[in-house]
DNA sequence: CGTGTAAGGAATTCTGACACG
DNA sequence: CGTGTAAGGAATTCTGACACG
């Protein structure tokens, strides 16, 4: 259903390697997850494991506290980014529905 | 250049995600590296890192040695299939060339 | 609030080797 | 030949806490 774009979302890269890819620190990272803005899977060992999609998240979260934005703020802002996109799939699915499509990607 | 293709070349998974992924033991992947099939890179503390396109490439392997091919033969394959591939672009390059591209990608 | 750090433990990975077949 | 395993060490990651501001 979906080959390539998988490989973004799948959870499989350890926090050591993040800060290599982000420049951030671990302590930075661990923090951003405590205030919500990022989500790591963990595997048995309680290891957490991000994926590419979560490093981008990481560059752009680094690049507002940055600029002086709050977590919680930023934290606001991701929710309200993640709402339109759910409402923007929704019509779209609408209007797939509509011309008897199924799976409205690409 | 190359935004979406860049994460499957990525080598940023460890070998414990990768055995998980396919489904191999560490042994079995250390030993085809051996064997020159697989080729992950090391992280200062010597740690291997593999990517998305190794796991594809390993699990081929691995079902090409269940049905009894032998590993050096897995690498002459592999090797011929290298040498293809690159003929292969060489004359989609020569073609683009031609037309005044730069770029051929995509 | 966001981040650094020392602390101690647990989980992961590494290499070289012996074993079986 | 391909893979399992026990062995000992090194590197990675984890959590909770104290610190600064």
């Amino acid at each position: 259903m979906d080959r390539e774009l998988s490989y973004k979302d799948k959870k499989v890269i350890t926090i050591g390697t993040v800060c290599e890819l982000t420049g951030l620190t671990e302590r930075q990272i661990r923090y951003y997850e405590e205030k919500k803005l990022v989500f790591p899977e963990r595997s048995k060992g309680k290891i957490r494991k991000y994926s590419f999609s979560d490093i981008e998240t990481l560059i752009k979260i680094a690049s507002m506290v940055e600029e002086g934005v709050q977590t919680f703020e930023i934290r606001q802002k991701m929710k309200k980014q993640k709402e339109k996109e759910i409402e923007r799939k929704l019509i779209q699915g609408q209007i797939n529905a509509h011309f008897g499509l199924r799976n409205g990607k690409r």
